[in-house]
DNA sequence: CCTGGGTGTCAACAGTTGTTGGCCAACGCT
DNA sequence: AGCGTTGGCCAACAACTGTTGACACCCAGG
């Protein structure tokens, strides 16, 4: 008289939370923070609009729980001076293409205020202090870290965001070729 | 009983058309497609949210009117090689300080299909031309178009859509001084 | 047993959206 | 004069939005 319930998932209360995370990140990514309807993101999740609600206060309270992302940069102490830009790219790379909160981050910001807030936040706390260890003059950081997220972000708009087809066929390895001198000139060359 | 009327405007029709466009691409240059309602464009240009449907046909129809786009890129036969990068950018710098037609298109761009096949054409249409013309191989061009429509439409997004403030703060001659190089290299340099 | 808090659903609210049709006034024509 | 065409406003529609409150279920603790 153990075993009467086959499959019956006794309990949950952290795993809808997710599953709205999850479903709320990929709505966000794709269709931005107006068109992603909060009825929507609970039908992905497979549960009542009203639950988003009770879980995460509003549409903005579950954006930016949704969007809550450490971009895990290396440290650039133990990064050779030299190979910054290679490295900073291929990094960014794989951030893109196996996380859909930054699409979500990158879409929402062009449109709207706290997405933008949000990503001078992730540029002032986690790619600031990168360049600050790695260029020569720390002066320098918030204009050389401007211009890296400059060529960085719009790689990532042209072939994640607007797909603009020739910038996705690109192959990783050419992008990593082309991206890299330009991102490693913008940190340690000297000012033009 | 001649004078009744001290200030009656005699007729217009071309100048609602206009007003209506000027003030749908101030609202899509400054929130995006869906938060740029009808309504609210219609107020800006004091007239009735109804007369933008008769004279547009649809919120759609609109946008594509509003945003109807014409870059003037420079003739690539008389643009000198080995300066085509720093052509292009002061170009487009300009282009950008005195447009709000281009902040339109890309923060629609960003979160809309229709905006971002737009850019698309715009790419393949005015930018891709200029490049096949100044680029060695002819073969190459969309790759090293894509990489100089990367770093143009990343600048924009940090200083114009974004307003990240290293970004915004830099000087249009530092810009230049930065960014020219590396679209030299993208349009020219031998492939990696 | 009953009690109670957490999990979930249903129905409804108030506001806003794109869009439509009817009506009015002014003008150019014959 | 009478006429049609044109520019314009008003009121309304149906659909959709974020958000709320009341109600049902379930399982643990007494």
């Amino acid at each position: 008289m153990a075993d009467t319930k086959p499959s019956a998932p006794p309990r949950r209360s952290g795993t809808t939370r997710a599953a709205i995370l999850d479903a709320a990140r990929e709505r966000f990514a794709s269709d931005g923070y107006e068109r992603a309807t909060i009825r929507a993101i609970a039908k992905d999740a497979r549960i009542d609009p009203s639950m988003v609600m009770r879980y995460y206060g509003s549409k903005e309270g579950l954006f930016a729980a949704a969007v809550a992302v450490d971009l895990r940069l290396p440290d650039p102490a133990a990064l050779p001076r030299h190979e910054a830009g290679r490295v900073l790219v291929t990094h960014f790379l794989t951030l893109w293409e196996r996380n859909e909160v930054l699409t979500a981050l990158l879409r929402v910001g062009a449109t709207n205020q706290a997405g933008a807030e949000r990503l001078h936040g992730i540029f002032r706390e986690q790619l600031l202090p990168v360049v600050r260890g790695v260029c020569p003059d720390p002066e320098q950081a918030p204009a050389r870290a401007a211009l890296v997220a400059g060529q960085l972000l719009g790689l990532a708009l042209t072939r994640y965001v607007l797909r603009l087809p020739p910038a996705v066929a690109l192959a990783r390895e050419e992008v990593v070729a082309w991206l890299a001198p330009t991102v490693q000139r913008y940190l340690t060359a000297p000012a033009p």
